[in-house]
DNA sequence: ACAACCAGTTTCATTATTTGAAACGAGGTT
DNA sequence: AACCTCGTTTCAAATAATGAAACTGGTTGT
């Protein structure tokens, strides 16, 4: 069933990725027009988003934009549920050691979720690149997650990849990626062969649990003109160190205190 | 009404708030202890809620935490919503030219939220400050932004405050708010007079559409053993010198294409 | 081995909410 | 005045949410 939605929440919840989608504020007419709901409907789910604070309405334009909750409560995802808070001194460190941009990685449903990052190059940060997102099965950090997701779960993720083929190296059916995923779970690391953007190549490690699930991943990117695969492969220690460093921490982390 | 909660959708948007009230990774049986739904209920939202990603469920420990997709949503919402990538080259400069702590915030129904901080103390970005939220009532910013509401949201802004007293001058009754907010319209700018932190003074100025309507404010913080309120005063010039160009190009800005 | 207990999950008849076609109202344009 | 478009409201029919209670599987106590 391609329609998923869990009942009216799930509606609701798919209108406001709608409205996410356009990066603009919209209008009302506008949402109609790329919606599978009636105008009445429609108008309801608007009208309770935006009491919620989840839409906010701009009354001179008579448009509909996210709303201000959402970056509240991403506020608290990002801090509890977020590798970032325990990863941030390890990537400064990594960072520092490699001279490479490093990315902190989650896995949202079969999308990526860059949640952290330390550019190396230009230390002025770019502010909250945070919830970016990116596609899976061409990127490093995509591909190492997904590689240790259960059987249910990988064949669902596949499903949803679009497999565009952005260069002539991104793999384009869930087949040939799936070969490279029993690779990466041999070796414990993967690339990115120039398979989002020419010229740019990353290697990436999972962050793993005990019991072998990806809480995220950690990746080094590079250029062509700097490095190759090669040079990006001896790191792999280095960043082994990082990635297991976060999830020992991690797993200390949360240890909710079954207060009573 | 106290309990507003628009229908179903209303009350799931409730627990996923109360998820994030907790700060950490919680079990069903805590939220069901701090719920007003019956167990099945509230069960049934947690599923939907996990299922759309708005929650993230870690099956190793049986805890709830707010999900990635929030953090995507997020971004969305601070890109297009917020007026942090607007006003993010004017508070670089500001700050610098003050040599203080400036802080954007923007309003959530009658909550203070923070979207983007300069410090210029310590030149290392604390991440993601973004979102962290505050109360209206005692906050410089707060008080400049509500003072700007027509009075119907007024009213109800008002009515939503705590009035916690944090400190000797922290105001603690809707009347003696009201008296301070007439003085900041007329003045255009408003104080934090260690209302919520002894010690800790600002200035405020909201940031203005031609309607005035307030669309967020900013603020330049110091402490009592720096400088004082005469002092922040001297500053208006300046601070508002931003706050106007923010509001310009804030109108520029979102010109809705009408695309065909 | 058994019983009691607890957290989490499922069931199902009842109840309340959502649904959407259609009508309406407010501006604007011809 | 007739005619648009855009946003908003109405209301009976259709659907989905509700929650008490039963159930499951694991843990603890005797």
């Amino acid at each position: 069933m391609v329609a998923s939605g869990d009942g009216t929440v799930g509606k609701a919840l798919e209108v406001l990725d709608q409205v996410a989608s356009y990066g603009r504020p919209v209008r009302f007419s506008e949402l109609l027009g790329g919606s599978r709901f009636p105008k009445a409907t429609l108008y309801r789910f608007v009208q309770t988003l935006t009491n919620q604070g989840m839409l906010a309405f701009d009354p001179d334009r008579g448009t509909y934009a996210p709303g201000m909750r959402l970056v509240r409560l991403a506020h608290s995802a990002w801090q509890t549920a977020s590798l970032a808070p325990i990863a941030a001194r390890y990537l400064d460190r990594l960072s520092t050691d490699v001279g490479a941009t490093v990315h902190l990685a989650q896995l949202d449903h079969a999308q990526v979720i860059y949640v952290d990052k330390r550019n190396a190059d230009d230390p002025v940060q770019m502010y909250s690149q945070s919830g970016k997102v990116g596609p899976a099965y061409c990127t490093g950090v995509g591909k190492v997650m997904i590689a240790y997701l259960p059987e249910a779960d990988l064949a669902d993720a596949l499903n949803q990849q679009s497999f565009h083929s952005f260069t002539e190296t991104t793999h384009t059916s869930a087949a040939s990626l799936r070969v490279e995923l029993s690779d990466i779970r041999a070796n414990g690391y993967g690339f990115d062969r120039e398979e989002h953007e020419p010229g740019i190549i990353c290697i990436a490690l999972p962050i793993l649990t005990e019991t072998n699930r990806a809480l995220g991943a950690i990746s080094v990117t590079s250029t062509t003109t700097r490095t190759n695969l090669a040079g990006l492969e001896s790191l792999v220690q280095r960043i082994r160190i990082t990635a297991e460093a976060i999830a020992k921490d991690a797993s200390l982390w949360y240890f909710p205190i079954p207060v009573r």
